[in-house]
DNA sequence: AAGGGAGTTCCAAATTCCGGAACCTTGTCC
DNA sequence: GGACAAGGTTCCGGAATTTGGAACTCCCTT
């Protein structure tokens, strides 16, 4: 096991459950030697990686990850794109929009748009949420291929929310569900009382995913109000599939045709 | 060197500068063989730490330094204290207020605050700039000791912008002269036609230091304005340094009362 | 003063890393 | 089409770093 790999298993045991950690906390999320953790941790310090706070000594992400993730947002086009159209919606319904990507079975907030309307942000940017959980989510992994979705859900199927599938037979029916209507909706799942509606982008040219949602108190909207949320999904997202060459650019239109 | 010291070689090589870079760039920049840059930089791609463009070919800080940045905000506390005041200060004068760290002998944006004065925003998070450029990077110099400073400047004085010290003697000579009147200034340095007043605020307790800057347009501002905002942050510092125990606290009082 | 938790340093064995050179791929020019 | 060049990957043996147990230090508690 390489130096870097193991540079890399600690900073992926912080997360925002645990922003911070102390040495007993590495060692044991890490199974490795004291004398390891000890000399990883410092060479991660010293680089950068990691931060010490000087008082309680618990370690922390350092400030090149702060510099680096800032750099990370250039990374723009797709996503730039979507947030400009995002925030039309946004400004429009009042509710409040996520872009994220995938990134093994779970998904990571990138942006978020808030709304007018009062409904906390729960869920901030670099957030890890289980795709299969969430409207945009479950969107992207509908376009992957059984095989892929098989791939990346882990071995032992995860415990998910109470109205999020429960296992990985009724997951693959909730995302054949929306390869047939295009349509993909969550309610009460990984936050009480808020529901959402999402797609997913990919861009004809680099092949990148991403996933876009509205989310919006489920006791406080209607369903004429739901039902114009997914008119405006669906008039952005062809939008986005012909700016962006998508291919499921002419799918898509059919499919969103159908459903008005 | 460590396998790992050459990971964080590549990774600074990236900057706002040079936020995407290609394979000969990195071999570039970084003087190793064709061979190790292949390895190390699929390696990093592999982990997260970077990615690539899969049309260009180009590498950028990937996904999990995203993650981290989002999770380094998390250290708060000193940041977030002087922040909110910051807001107040911003929100009254109509300019825009920054909030930087020491890095060496250079300084790292950490949070922005607009002013609603039309001075665009020209350094974002993230942002690194040689500290002896800026009002509130030479305020934090200022509290080091002359043998740290001499250590953190560069053998080879750098090339700072007209305005700024020019060589080791007038930047000591500036240093001094915060440290005996307790304000730092700066105009048209790192941009022209932009002025600065900042101090430096040091935690009593954990002993980490920030820099604190209003910076202002140096034409549409009148002399009696700018006094205004020097008032403005004796009055800020004097708080903050009460509220977090910075050594400088009586000390600095005298000060203040002495330049008012 | 003893005990213990937390963390660092030491060391020889073992693994990984290094970089030159050969090799592969892709786009381009004639 | 064929040859060339740029850009990038793979191979391999010698060299250097990493590893983890154990001994050690420091500091706090009993």
């Amino acid at each position: 096991m390489s130096a870097l790999t193991n540079a890399i298993e600690i900073l992926h045991c912080f997360s925002s459950a645990r922003p911070d950690l102390s040495f007993a906390d590495v060692m044991a999320l890490t199974g490795k030697p004291k004398s390891s953790t000890s000399r990883l941790l410092r060479s991660l310090r010293d680089c950068g990686l990691l931060e010490q706070d000087p008082h309680t000594r618990r370690y922390r992400p350092g400030l090149l990850t702060f510099e680096l993730g800032r750099l990370h947002r250039a990374h723009d086009d797709l996503i730039s794109m979507a947030e400009r159209e995002l925030r039309e919606v946004c400004a429009r319904t009042g509710h409040t929009g996520y872009i994220a990507v995938l990134d093994g079975y779970e998904q990571v907030v990138l942006r978020i748009v808030p709304g007018s309307n009062p409904l906390r942000v729960v869920n901030p940017p670099g957030q890890r949420t289980p795709a299969l959980a969430t409207s945009n989510g479950r969107a992207m992994l509908a376009r992957l291929s059984d095989e892929d979705i098989r791939a990346r859900v882990p071995a032992t199927y995860p415990k998910l929310p109470r109205n999020s599938p429960q296992n990985f037979k009724q997951a693959m029916a909730r995302l054949d569900e929306i390869r047939r209507t295009g349509v993909s909706e969550a309610a009460d799942e990984s936050i009480e009382g808020v529901g959402s509606q999402g797609f997913a982008l990919k861009s004809g040219e680099t092949g990148e995913m991403i996933g876009i949602a509205v989310s919006y108190s489920v006791q406080a909207t209607t369903a004429a109000e739901r039902a114009n949320v997914r008119r405006e999904l669906a008039a952005m997202a062809a939008k986005l599939r012909r700016l962006t060459g998508d291919p499921l650019d002419q799918a898509t239109t059919r499919v969103q045709t159908g459903t008005r």
